[in-house]
RNA sequence: GCCACUGUAGCUCAGUAGGUAGAGCAGCUGACUUGUAAUCAGCAGGUCGGGGGAUCAAUACCCUCCAGUGGCUCCA
């Protein structure tokens, strides 16, 4: 909503009468957008819409979306448009016409410039249905879109700039001058409505500012995350390899790559143990009938790496954890008393991502997961699920810093009920089953009396997410409830991360399971002596090991807290005349625990510490005569500050920083 | 899996309108004894992603496979 106080209007008005200035480019009148050139409806009250707010941005944007069809259509008079909408940071068309190159892109953009010099004004129209479909014959994308929103006998609006025609609703900038920072980023390619066996669409991507300063420092910001992508710099710091000819998909982690990944991993057994998780080892593979018991076989046997012996025994490599914790769990009969039963692993699972679905860390066809399953009566739901919110926000805010988490509540779609394992009772027995009838194949029927007159009961689905929900409200936490991005056996939270570029990822998650307990009979003896399924939660923190290390690296930029450093000391003397005290320095540090390396390599000061700088260590200690008879260090910090330490000082700075898990560097 | 683009030394990248490749950095050897983002010289390093085809001749042209990147779809 625009800050900026209403105007009053009268009925038959135009906007642009009450307002003056260019950084107006829409008005905003009860609760919908319009034209500067258009007319109030009534008398009232009516806000006008900067460029510079988010409702404003996303007008330029879609006005530049209509500018880039423009400017094809131009260029490419066979070229059919089919949708451009504004996204978060720029905007987007989809185009059906012949594959273009990057040249081709520059052109374009080149064109867009010209046409948004020109001024042209950017008129509404209003038409009848079938004037529409006139106008826009021979574009079935077009023709589609009027014959889906435009009701028989209705009208719609187009927009018309020069000779360029667009269906749609808008608002839009009055004119292309307001059109002229406008980027052209990069081009992708689709399907029709993303559709397999669809019309090919290339898809070209842009983004538009209201001045050239906001366009030059996003286009830095982008330039800068590229930088960050934890490939590049993964590859400066040597800390994994993907080896695409033997391994595609999996990463290989170097030894300091493996250094991050077990002080994360410690870190987790830490809070595990602290939070009363124990932890478990499991085998990577099973035979394939457990598979096929858990469901796992029928809906991802395409992406499980499944193979057979000599003997013709089938085996699946574990694409989850979950069967392992749920044979250890079920090598004894559990009292009411033991539960909670809860094991966790850093488990590594296989999935075989489709060849053009892998990528980078984030996603590889192997990764390890800080998993855990707890086996719980439904009354210690809620409690369990708050402390493992709390373990969430425990964890990255150590990592992070004060780390900015969202939290999502997914419910299922209740319009939707066969998606989901569900309960029903049967109306004539009374006997109950459980049942997910989108993808039974055998008849729908209580397989007790047979009779198909069975009623949902949503009991325990209603109570799991009440659990979820009461859970994030008595710790306090806002959440967005999500209808129908429930799992199909059970409601679940999602947390998501902010990075420090703003962007949002997805990180721990607590699943609610109706399905394992289920389907292998996992129960426990209640106060009453009666057998019951125990409620299972699946829940991660990290996500798993690869892609909190993806994060980690985009959002420090590689310049990791010091205790998740490889190279946390990095020394050198100016000559190898200092090279004993040198040595007596590292022995020290090292002996403090403190992951150091001495280079006593002949180069120049200047060139061993051009050549580290890409390996991000945490300091850099130079040593020379001053030092030597001083008894000091030159320390350099990760902002580039220095300082003369006393050797034991600065063993106890960086002891304590690591000690004490800082995301940040003492001030010089 | 689909679409587009890409694949030359460990890394970053040149190059050949078809005549089997070149630089910088890294590596190795030597000289320099050095104060916070490149000291100098030399050496070594590539079946130009794999396979097939047309050609006297392919890294380059065509086909095909593989892989990477950006999207689409998917992500238990």
């Amino acid at each position: 909503m625009s800050d900026r106080k209403g105007l009053r209007i009268k009925k038959g008005e135009k906007f642009s009468s009450k307002i003056s200035g260019r950084n107006i480019i829409a008005a905003s009148f009860e609760g919908k957008l319009y034209d500067l050139d258009t007319t109030a409806p009534s008398d009232g009250i009516f806000f006008p819409v900067n460029v510079d707010s988010q409702e404003g941005l996303t007008i330029l944007r879609h006005s530049a979306a209509h500018l880039l069809a423009h400017a094809v259509t131009t260029l490419y008079p066979s070229a059919l448009p089919n949708a451009g909408p504004p996204t978060d940071d720029g905007f987007y068309y989809d185009i059906h016409m012949d594959s273009i190159s990057s040249d081709d892109l520059h052109k374009i953009e080149e064109k867009m410039h010209e046409l948004a010099e020109k001024s042209i004004s950017i008129r509404r129209e209003e038409f009848s249905r079938d004037d529409l479909l006139k106008m826009f014959q021979g574009n079935r994308y077009k023709t589609d879109k009027i014959l889906e929103n435009v009701p028989p006998g209705g009208s719609s609006s187009v927009y018309k700039q020069g000779d360029f025609v667009d269906f749609c609703t808008g608002p839009h900038v009055p004119d292309t001058s307001y059109l002229k920072n406008v980027k052209l980023l990069s081009i992708s390619s689709t399907t029709y409505h993303g559709l397999k066996d669809e019309d090919k669409m290339v898809r070209i991507y842009g983004t538009a500012f209201p001045d050239e300063k906001s366009l030059r420092n996003y286009l830095k910001m982008r330039e800068e995350a590229m930088k960050r992508d934890h490939r590049i710099i993964g590859q400066e710091m040597d800390l994994f390899v993907f080896n695409s000819e033997r391994a595609p998909g999996f990463p290989l982690y170097t030894p300091d790559g493996t250094v991050i990944r077990n002080e994360l991993i410690s870190f987790m057994r830490a809070k595990n143990s602290e939070y009363g998780w124990e932890e478990v080892s499991t085998p990577h593979l099973f035979r394939d009938s457990m598979w096929k018991q858990s469901g796992h076989y029928a809906k991802y046997r395409d992406s499980m790496y499944l193979f057979q012996m000599e003997d013709g025994t089938g085996y699946a490599i574990k694409p989850m954890n979950c069967p392992g914790h749920i044979t250890i769990f079920q090598r004894e009969m559990h009292s009411f008393r033991d539960l909670p039963v809860k094991y966790c692993e850093p488990g590594t699972v296989y999935r075989y991502e489709k060849s053009g679905e892998v990528g980078g860390l984030t996603r590889p066809r192997m990764f390890t997961i800080d998993d855990g399953h707890a086996f719980l009566s439904q009354d210690q739901l809620v409690g369990e699920i708050r402390k493992m919110l709390r373990m969430i926000r425990e964890t990255f805010d150590t990592i992070f810093g004060n780390a900015d988490l969202s939290f999502d509540l997914s419910v299922m779609d209740t319009t939707a009920l066969d998606n989901y394992l569900i309960t029903y009772s049967c109306n004539s027995c009374g006997h109950k089953i459980e049942f997910r009838k989108s993808s039974a194949d055998n008849s729908f029927q209580c397989p007790n009396c047979g009779s198909s007159d069975l009623k949902p009961d949503l009991s325990t689905w209603d109570s799991a997410t009440n659990a979820l929900r009461e859970a994030l409200e008595e710790e306090g936490i806002n959440f967005r409830t999500l209808e129908g991005e429930a799992a199909f056996y059970g409601p679940k939270i999602d947390v998501h991360l902010k990075d420090a570029l703003g962007r949002s990822w997805q990180m721990s998650t607590i699943q609610v399971d109706f399905n394992f307990p289920l389907n292998f009979e996992l129960l426990y003896i209640t106060s009453g002596g009666e057998k019951k399924h125990v409620v299972m939660l699946h829940r991660a923190i990290y996500g798993s090991y690869e892609r909190i290390m993806a994060i980690l690296l985009e959002n420090y930029a590689g310049n990791l807290p010091t205790w998740l450093t490889p190279l946390q000391v990095y020394i050198t003397s100016v000559s190898d005349r200092y090279n004993d005290y040198a040595m007596k320095v590292r022995d020290m540090i090292q002996k403090a625990g403190v992951r150091v390396t001495l280079d006593l390599s002949k180069e120049t000061i200047s060139k061993k510490i051009k050549l580290i700088r890409p390996r991000r260590p945490s300091y850099i200690v130079i040593i020379g005569e001053k030092e030597e008879t001083e008894g000091t260090v030159s320390v350099r910090n990760r902002k580039g500050a220095q300082k003369t330490l006393g050797t034991k000082a600065f063993t106890e700075m960086i002891m304590e920083e690591i000690r004490e898990r800082k995301n940040t560097q003492a001030d010089f």
